[in-house]
DNA sequence: TTAGGGTTAG
């Protein structure tokens, strides 16, 4: 039968029945004679019934027995396997009775409409009405109040709405207080807050009057639209028109209350409550919980959840869940765990939304491994993986890049996994589109389009956003045009996606005409909007529009955001910018929108501006961190110093994380900055090389090609080996080589010294890996497998006139074909290795037109000096061609003048001064350079950038 | 001696 039947059909029946009701209840006040009468079995349901098969054999002993039990005995049962959620074995034990001959009256037959309708399929309880009226059987308010809850289920408005108007109109029955609250219920959650609230002042004059449950309703919706000052006069209202509230009502109140983070309010309802001897259950707890959980105050919340056991009351799956979700929320996936296994051992089973949290929480921090366990354990356990569950692993799996795997995820729920949603489709559409499958996404959109998918604004913004981020703005604007047509008006996100589009086009004036259509179709721009166009502006050098827009967002209420902060900073597409460049940032937002920059989660904007840049980092904090070390890859430092942090708090145990970044300052502060340094290179092979004295598997560990997210999972476990180290300084600004785990065990195996083991893993060591000499000895086989391997890089080996190694340089053909597509500014850096022999590794990196960091160069040399820097620089040159025009600048301070000219504190003040000269039409004057030098600069940079 | 409604989590 075909779901969703459309009202009309059914409609036909109804008006026949109503009559039939009317006459039937007069005539039939005593229903059911039949079995009316028998003597009940005395059973006890609860105790005997605790799963499936226990209600079936029941129901099977039932039939045999003499007399056969009454009817509201199998009413019971049959309540009871609702409860337990065995929909459809109601259904098949029904048709057992009939097949038995068992009468049958109006309880049952609604029983049966109520398992159809929660087992979504309210047609099949439409096409059972024929059946009362065939059976001389009434339905009654109670029918059509579980039909009006089977619609609503399955997001049927309209024949909900249809089917309610069609009772009162034409009297079929007279609603109570239940289909009213029903019918109420199903409007406020599905956003009609409003009517839910007429429909209630309609009840007051009318002869069914509302009661708690009414108004409790009303009062929850007006709770989650955020309308707490309305919910709490009708709550008044109620009181004095005699009608007390409940636990139920204050609930809602009270989780309205704490969402807004009222907790005073809440302490007052809380007294009140307790004062009318209503006493919190474990909802209210929870919803407590809750709240503070997602304010960040975990631990608040487990004081909150022993307080509620002390007073008797349980916490079920979900308090638990939502401690859980807490952790995870601030990034402690580690204590997220331990609650979970706390639940585990007190013998609470974890149903799938625990599942999801957790899973949820360790894709946040990238440990895929971990989650794709829980993933197989919910299966092991009995339960299964929902839709969430997968999309969430997918999301997991696209933000770490694993695409391949993703795919296959996505293919497993298409064959035999629960059915992808929107949501789902969304997300590997957003995942092909940012990884540049857009043949992929398109077909999968195509397709989704055709088969008339259930779409959302959303969904459409993402597809948007996946073409502008293409390059096929045409097409991203005709699916825009095409929103409207099909009924899904374009929100804020929408447009800000489109005006993005244009702006990273340069199409500003068709930009500026976005804006003006959102405002004509009443979608207030917001703050994205304005920094978007800001962005835009600067990336087109469009300065007196820009000043004209930021005064234009200043009237407005609206400020930079660190997104818009950190564009200012490399506004003169430079990597690096120091405190200084801060400093300006922070004046032009002081000057133009009359406040400070808005403190941003990257600590981006927080900044001392006093003092030398490049003093004493340990008494400012975190955010000199960015700019203290100048670490070659800047711009990743500052998005993932955060997340870093975390990691080593969620490991430590460490709930804050601010104490933390300070405490941790020096010893972590250079390791951090460091780490990104040589992982740009895809290191782990040029390390092996250089420290460990051979290569490894080079086809397998040199792509020659940078994905930042290789830096992400690297970095992480980097880290993670260094803190199970038990410590992740070392003197040297490197990796740690103290006892691992591995040594320890096998310490403790042997019962053997550490030293003994230490001495004797290095042996072993330098027999696999061979030793460094021996590395050395082979780096022209090593030159050649680079070469064969990634066919166009360039390598030159540099010895002593006693055949010792000098220097090393290496440029994948990779790098050097994507140089001509890099800005024209070469950063250079060095960093030490660790190993015996000591040495730099000196990097030259570049910027995209997207200011993302690409690697250039690699040069091994003994120190970084002019020397080295001339060997560098010159090969760079032979493999790159570098061209006269191109700005060459130490990333921190200027030093090894003979090749490298400029610092990038200087660039990024003479670009960031030149903005300014600009914007505000005004001169700029930088202390301690000369003029000449300044104006020298300035050609320069203009010229280049 | 039986059927239908309101508050918590991803």
């Amino acid at each position: 039968m075909a779901r969703g039947l459309s009202l009309r059909k059914y409609n036909a029946i109804i008006p026949l029945l109503s009559s039939a009701v009317r006459s039937y209840c007069l005539l039939h006040t005593h229903k059911s004679i039949s079995v009316k009468g028998k003597i009940g079995v005395p059973i006890n349901f609860d105790k005997e019934v605790k799963c499936l098969d226990d209600a079936v054999s029941l129901f099977h002993r039932m039939v045999r027995m003499k007399p056969i039990p009454s009817l509201p005995v199998f009413c019971k049962l049959f309540k009871t396997m609702l409860s337990m959620k065995h929909y459809s074995a109601v259904v098949s034990l029904f048709q057992e009775m009939r097949k038995l001959d068992i009468p049958i009256n109006d309880f049952v037959l609604n029983i049966l409409i109520n398992s159809y309708c929660l087992m979504h399929r309210s047609d099949c309880s439409f096409s059972l009405l024929p059946f009362y009226l065939k059976s001389g059987i009434p339905f009654n308010v109670v029918t059509f109040a579980t039909l009006i809850r089977g619609l609503f289920a399955e997001h049927n408005l309209n024949d909900a709405v249809e089917l309610f108007k069609k009772v009162v109109r034409e009297n079929i029955c007279e609603p109570d207080e239940i289909m009213y609250g029903t019918f109420m219920n199903g409007l406020s959650k599905r956003g009609h807050t409003q009517k839910a609230l007429s429909l209630l002042r309609l009840m007051e004059q009318g002869n069914t009057k509302p009661d708690v449950c009414v108004y409790s309703i009303v009062i929850d919706a007006l709770c989650k639209d955020g309308n707490l000052d309305a919910a709490i006069n009708l709550m008044n209202e109620m009181k004095q028109k005699g009608i007390p509230p409940d636990i139920v009502t204050y609930g809602s109140l009270i989780d309205g209350l704490c969402k807004l983070g009222q907790w005073e309010k809440v302490r007052t309802l809380f007294s009140e409550m307790v004062n009318l001897n209503i006493y919190p259950n474990v909802y209210t707890f929870t919803m407590v919980i809750d709240g503070l959980c997602k304010e960040g105050k975990v631990e608040d919340a487990e004081e909150v959840m022993e307080h509620m056991i002390k007073k008797g009351v349980e916490p079920n799956i979900i308090t638990y869940n939502v401690i859980m979700d807490g952790y995870c929320l601030r990034g402690q996936v580690d204590r997220a765990r331990r609650i979970f296994d706390i639940l585990m051992n007190k013998g609470i089973e974890p149903d799938i939304i625990s599942y999801n949290i957790l899973i949820n929480g360790y894709c946040k921090k990238k440990k895929i491994a971990d989650a794709m366990q829980l993933l197989s354990e919910i299966s092991q356990r009995g339960s299964k993986p929902n839709t969430v569950t997968y999309t969430t692993i997918l999301q997991g799996l696209f933000e770490v890049g694993r695409i391949g795997d993703a795919k296959q995820i996505y293919a497993d729920m298409l064959s035999v996994g629960p059915k992808p949603n929107i949501c789902t489709h969304s997300t590997v559409l957003d995942g092909y589109f940012r990884y540049g499958l857009v043949e992929e996404a398109l077909s999968l959109f195509n397709k989704l389009e055709r088969k008339r998918e259930n779409t959302n604004i959303a969904f459409y913004t993402v597809v948007i956003n996946g073409l502008c981020k293409n390059g096929k703005l045409d097409e991203a604007h005709s699916v825009f045009e095409k929103l409207s047509l099909i009924g899904l008006p374009p929100n804020v996100r929408t447009y800000n996606t489109m005006i993005t589009g244009f702006c990273l086009e340069g199409l500003l004036d068709e930009a500026k005409s976005m804006l003006r259509k959102m405002e004509k179709n009443s979608c207030l721009p917001d703050s994205v909007t304005y920094n978007v166009f800001v962005q835009g502006f600067l990336r087109w050098s469009k300065y007196s529009e820009m000043r004209n827009f930021m005064k234009e967002m200043t009237d407005r209420g609206f400020s930079f955001d660190s997104s818009t902060a950190r564009f200012l900073v490399t506004a003169g597409q430079i990597a690096s910018a120091g405190m200084v460049a801060l400093s300006y940032v922070q004046r032009i937002s002081e000057k133009v929108t009359g406040r400070s920059l808005e403190e941003s989660k990257e600590g981006l904007a927080i900044v001392e501006t006093d003092g030398a840049p490049f003093g004493d980092y340990s008494s400012v904090g975190l955010p000199c961190f960015h700019f203290a070390d100048g670490g070659l890859a800047f711009s990743f430092t500052i998005l993932k110093y955060r997340q870093m942090l975390e990691v080593v708090a969620g490991t430590k145990g460490i709930a804050d994380i601010d104490h933390l970044s300070k405490t941790l300052y020096h010893n972590t502060c250079r390791f951090i900055l460091r780490v990104p340094g040589f992982l740009l290179v895809s290191t782990t092979s040029l390390l092996l090389f250089f420290e460990r004295g051979s290569i490894g598997n080079i086809p397998s560990t040199f792509s020659g090609v940078f994905f930042p997210h290789d830096l992400d999972s690297a970095a992480e476990a980097l880290l993670d080996s260094g803190t199970t180290n038990g410590g992740i300084n070392n003197n040297k600004g490197g990796l740690s080589w103290s006892m691992g785990r591995e040594e320890q065990s096998i310490c403790m195996a042997l019962e053997e010294g550490y030293w003994k083991v230490y001495t004797a893993i290095g042996i072993a060591k330098n027999l696999v890996w061979g030793t460094l000499e021996h590395g050395y000895e082979v780096l022209d086989a090593y030159r050649y497998m680079i070469k064969s391997t990634n066919p166009g890089s360039k390598t030159t080996l540099h010895l002593h006139e006693n055949r010792r190694f000098k220097y090393f340089f290496i440029s994948f053909g990779a790098w050097i074909q994507g140089f001509r597509h890099l800005r024209k500014g070469i950063a250079v850096d060095g960093t030490f290795l660790r190993s015996r022999y000591n040495g730099v590794l000196l990097a030259a990196v570049a910027q995209d037109a997207e200011n993302h960091i690409f690697p250039v160069t690699f040069c091994v040399a003994d120190k970084e000096c002019d020397a080295s820097y001339e060997f560098f620089f010159n090969n760079c040159d032979a493999a790159s061609k570098i061209p006269k025009s191109c700005v060459l600048y130490r990333i921190g301070i200027q030093v090894f003048q003979r090749w490298v000219h400029f610092s990038s504190l200087q660039i990024t003040l003479v670009v960031v001064s030149g903005i300014l000269e600009r914007t505000f039409e005004t001169t700029i004057t930088t202390k301690g350079s000369s003029p000449l030098f300044i104006e020298q600069l300035k050609h320069i940079v203009e010229r280049s950038f």
